[in-house]
DNA sequence: CTGAAAGCGCTTACAG
DNA sequence: CTGAAAGCGCTTACAG
């Protein structure tokens, strides 16, 4: 295949610590010696073997992002800026998907526990603690949005609680009363969905409305058609809300599907905010209010502890908690331009 | 750090040799010598370290898949089938983002060209010529849709040509005939733009109707920003048009934002198709007619051609033509749902 | 059925 | 300023 450092060695007619050296542009070379192996890897077309490199190294220069799916834009977006942050620190990305049918077979067959990662990033949304127990003790974590167990490795996160209560008062400061939440999970106890409804709930309270349970509907998942159905079940009410809060920008976008083919107006008859501020949002009829994670924060972040993890670094775990904000669009905005 | 295969030989009191049989399940190894192995393994927690293993070989077991955007759904979509069928040959699989600011920037930092992949498989949608002469002469290539100079390298595509006539007959056949086209670009002669609208002509020539160049818009990008510009410069026309072909969905998006914003009806006043099939389109309302590559065949077909490039095989370039199919839905279909 | 040794391509003390 | 040698952890002929 390619040369290697000692072939170019031979033809410069110097030693493969020289050659070395000046493909890692050290200092104390001469510059004849420089050129004539410089003449010598060009005429080779030599490059250097990476692999040698990170076995010699006892590294990969690799690290590996675990999400659910790329097919969730708000996962495939994460996913362009972590890349783009870790290419910066020239890492690679190796991504892991861990959602869908079979995840035990994906881990197995995909030899993620003694994968060539040098650390992992891990969005734990639909992890069950089987797939991080199959990974190595060793391997430095950072988790996504969301903790798993307590303190056991560095996190990055939105203010999740505070974040689902500001879109709640907003909707609430529109003079809705019957505002519903769509994407209640019960899985994991501190998770996500836990923490927004508990945001959701402290609005109400704060402004006096009771808490109705009839209003809060659970989704297995959180793609549009489990916001679709939602919906659907919303509309099935006696007393149907007023306004949605859905826990993501996907339920948010099929919910509004649901209202719109049952010829209800958006949001004159029913106001809805989602989560995540995933493009399609902005394009949609009517445009969807959201709460945006500040997305190229959460990447840095997590690039960056996990590489000083990866460096050594030996704290206790840490917590990061990303900027977010309220981004008011026409499906909450009366004046909005699809009001017809 | 972890355990080697020596330190697994002298804790069992056998040779690196018989460990290794027994990691990688070689025949002959009694079952004493096994289990005593085995229980060493154990002990010692060892893993096999890959990069070892990788040099060893001559090869990293990773692919490389270079796209435009992750931010991109069809894109998302389709890194998603490829990582799947990747991982089902135990392929793992780097991604690498070409677009946005500063291609050249991030060719060199992140080492794509002596990167530690087996083979690449690139999305040359947006893609220079420097690009691809800057990887490694040696690296077994497969192209995404569109081919980059004639017979380069094994490309899968669907049949644009087709594809993009039978979505522009689809229009004509609802009666409309002030047909618009979205997306042109004249980079590459023979890329996916140039063939779609070559379709959309013979359609056109087909159906007596007369090509006026007024009704074709090229688009800088595919997102739905461009769709949307394209679309007002339409509407500002003397003679607007009753029907538009958007070269993606993306792009079809935008556009119907804008009809529906300016308040117009999708379809009656104006009816709408892209291509891709993003699940974008299966929630937006109207929900979008699209032309949907079968993205599964694309992926596995890319794969398996780049393996068995990777495997050796020397034969001249090959091309494989993957299924499309035409997706009606209420932005062509006059009693769809939301048609108010 | 098992062992001792070479080598994949690199880097890095250790000499000179 | 440059060379010779060891070693990262693995697999694979080659012996026995």
């Amino acid at each position: 295949m390619g040369a290697s450092l000692k072939d170019v060695a031979r033809l410069a007619g110097v030693s493969v610590k020289t050659v070395s050296n000046v493909v890692n542009e050290y200092q104390h070379v001469s510059e004849a010696t420089r050129s004539r192996v410089q003449e010598a890897i060009d005429q080779l077309g030599y490059r250097p073997n990476l692999t040698a490199r990170h076995l010699r190294y006892g590294r990969s220069g690799i690290i590996g992002l675990a999400l659910p799916e790329l097919g969730i834009p708000y996962f495939a977006e994460l996913a362009e800026e972590i890349i783009g942050a870790a290419e910066r620190e020239s890492w690679s990305v190796l991504i892991d998907q861990t959602d869908g049918r079979g995840d035990r077979e994906r881990l197995t067959s995909s030899g993620a526990r003694s994968r060539t990662i040098d650390g992992l990033i891990i969005s734990p949304l639909t992890l069950d603690a089987e797939y991080l127990a199959g990974l190595r003790a060793d391997l430095p974590l950072v988790l996504l949005g969301e903790q798993v167990g307590p303190g056991t490795a560095d996190l990055v996160a939105i203010d999740n609680v505070t974040a689902a209560r500001e879109a709640t008062e907003h909707l609430l400061g529109l003079g809705r009363r019957r505002v519903a939440a769509i994407g209640d999970q019960r899985v994991s106890p501190g998770g996500t969905a836990t923490l927004r409804l508990q945001g959701y709930r402290e609005a109400l309270a704060a402004a006096g409305v009771e808490y109705d349970p009839e209003l809060v509907v659970p989704a297995e998942s959180y793609h549009r058609p489990d916001g679709a159905a939602a919906m659907r079940l919303l509309l099935s009410l006696a007393d149907p809300p007023d306004a949605v809060l859905c826990f993501n920008d996907l339920l948010a976008l099929g919910a509004l599907r649901t209202l719109l083919a049952a010829g209800l107006r958006v949001p004159a008859d029913v106001a809805i905010v989602g989560v995540d501020d995933i493009e399609d949002g902005r394009f949609s009829t009517p445009t969807l209010t959201t709460i945006a994670p500040d997305k190229t924060q959460i990447a840095e972040a997590a690039v960056t502890m996990l590489l000083e993890r990866v460096n050594g670094l030996a704290t206790p775990p840490r917590s990061v908690t990303a900027r977010h904000t309220l981004l008011v669009r026409e499906s909450t905005h009366l004046r909005g331009l699809a009001q017809e």
